[in-house]
DNA sequence: TTGCTGGTCTGAAACGTTTCAAAGTAAGCT
DNA sequence: AGCTTACTTTGAAACGTTTCAGACCAGCAA
């Protein structure tokens, strides 16, 4: 194969239509060496002539970095990630940057599979949101990741890379002292995993603020939803039937209120005339629902764009410093789903 | 620079190690060979002594393929595109292959910049979902891509290459129709832009069903709702605050329906009591509204998976023939957001 | 004329792979 | 031993850029 196939045009048929030097045309290209106006003009006119695309690949080997951000989630479909991802594009396309994106669906093996998968591709930077309880842990994360990494809404133990967090702990705590306030004190907590960080945080939250109004825990109150909907409607259906169900529920995530929702419908109850529920992670849809839900929202468009600048920084070389951690308080947003208990 | 910093170790480290040449290390990982046992397993333990990981840029550029699918698409915070985005995603990880992702918000200048980018980045395949009145024509994408392109969700007129449509015209009569037969006569539709085809399709729909059962068009009934919760909101409002409004309403888009009930809620109108509705596209999210909507809904999971199937099938050349298109019917799922007029 | 100075431009090396012609080796056959 | 055959292994070219040491050239001073 000595023959040149000019399936698409490289910076050599430019140079040589243009009658200039290959570095040439790539000093023009990218602004990195006066060049006279004439050539200057030459290489542009060849350039346009020909249709010329650079070649990001060849580019990237040459200067050791791709222009790519990568980002490793556990669920595209769930609203709260999906605006996290938004905003993460959006500053990477601010920044001229590229975004490859995995979903991982809590699949331990494909977040595995896909973080190695990043690093042969060379990205420049990684967002990472760990799923369920992570297979990965902070060494592994370290060796197979040689690019700088920030966490964002979960983090793993132990490791040395920006994080931008919730308070999780902060936020049941809140709705659950709100659900107390209005008088409520059988008050029920669909939980997630117990084995991830978030769910023992959103849990310890909850049994904070109980204690702090002098109210007993029971194991009879808290059900554990998978954060699924289907476990978590199980969950919940196992609370109501309960002797003497509780009159306010709290939710700790997306899954587990559609969950939960499915449950009041199965058992008739109306929210908030039967029963008061209170949810982590506010929806876009929120308004759509009825009632309207009160929630403890998470600040995502804020976390999402300080991840973002926080991993550019690093990128970009503006910031060499230690690991650095944001956490954010949810905001307590009233709405219609929550009445004192009859 | 004369000296190699082995900030990473390459392949010929490994070869180094291994005692042997690069070119049998490449033929070992990439199984491209016959090996004899021996060096075979040497290579093999100097990798796992080094830690090689390929660099996937160098092999890209010598292979002339870069192992990447990309997806532009108009919004990744709608559950419909996010779902489809959710399916290609896992169908691109199952073939291989990495997803490199735009989201355009329905901004032209982005949309354009970003099929730019990708075909710098030589992707090996697109799909591409366009947005609002895409800015995109078909010679314009035909000379800016050369990899295979699928049009998912949206096509734009004159374009040679595959689709994978929703029948928009079927799913809008199909809802009407529904709402005819629960005796209703004074139906609303809360349209899109009108200079997008799919929203001129879906009218078409509605008008065509209106005119099957002999009832008779008005402008007064149709709002333009420009797919955002604000418009749709207020074109409702506009149809509702009529002399003699409509008893049902067809919802053209997710966001339009989030919308309408905004709207029903500020006029304190009861769906499906004093009202009804029914919306183009299910949401995840339809058996947590109350009351549970009836839909058409769109079959993305199959759409999603036969556009990824298609793109793969052609950039993997195990398909060369001519534009295929695949025009799906929405499902009419009956639920409780319907009753007769009173 | 000669030597310098500054500004442009060129040419080749390098980035880390894969591929493939050619070299090497071992085994089998006469 | 000598020749073939079949199988391994090597070495160098190529993929399309960027970079940078040096070539080139014009203008100017001595």
């Amino acid at each position: 194969m000595l023959q040149r196939v000019a399936l698409v045009t490289t910076i050599r048929d430019v140079a040589a239509r243009a009658r200039v030097s290959v570095g040439l045309v790539s000093s023009v290209l990218n602004n990195s060496a006066r060049v006279s106006p004439g050539l200057r003009s030459r290489v542009l006119q060849a350039v346009d002539e020909l249709g010329y695309v650079p070649h990001a690949v060849a580019r990237s080997l040459r200067l050791g970095r791709t222009g790519t951000i990568g980002l490793v989630m556990p669920d595209l479909t769930n609203p709260h990630f999906a605006a996290l991802a938004c905003i993460i594009e959006a500053a990477c396309d601010e920044a001229g940057f590229m975004l490859t994106l995995c979903s991982t669906s809590d699949d331990h093996a494909k977040e595995l599979r896909q973080l190695r998968l990043m690093q042969r591709q060379r990205i420049d930077g990684l967002v990472f949101i760990p799923g369920g309880p992570s297979a990965v842990d902070a060494a592994m994360l370290r060796t197979s990741i040689t690019a700088p990494v920030v966490m964002l809404d979960r983090t793993v133990a132990g490791i040395e890379a920006d994080a931008v967090l919730l308070d999780n702990r902060q936020a049941a705590e809140a709705l659950t002292a709100h659900l107390i306030g209005q008088g409520h004190a059988r008050i029920g907590l669909i939980a997630g995993r117990p084995d991830i960080e978030i769910s023992q945080h959103r849990e310890a939250g909850y049994r904070a603020a109980l204690a702090k109004h002098g109210l007993a825990w029971e194991a009879g109150l808290i059900g554990y939803g998978q954060f699924h909907e289907d476990s978590a409607c199980a969950a919940t259906l196992a609370l109501l039937d309960q002797p003497s169900p509780p009159t306010a529920l709290v939710s700790t995530s997306n899954h587990t209120t559609i969950g939960i929702m499915r449950a009041l419908a199965e058992r008739r109850l109306a929210c908030p005339a039967d029963i008061s529920l209170v949810a982590i992670d506010d929806l876009p849809w929120s308004s759509g629902f009825e009632p309207e839900l009160t929630v403890a929202a998470q600040p995502a468009d804020e976390m999402g764009r300080i991840a973002s600048a926080w991993l550019l920084d690093r990128v970009l070389g503006r910031f060499g410093g230690g690991a650095r951690t944001s956490v954010h308080r949810g905001r307590l947003v009233v709405r219609r789903s929550v009445r004192p208990p009859c």
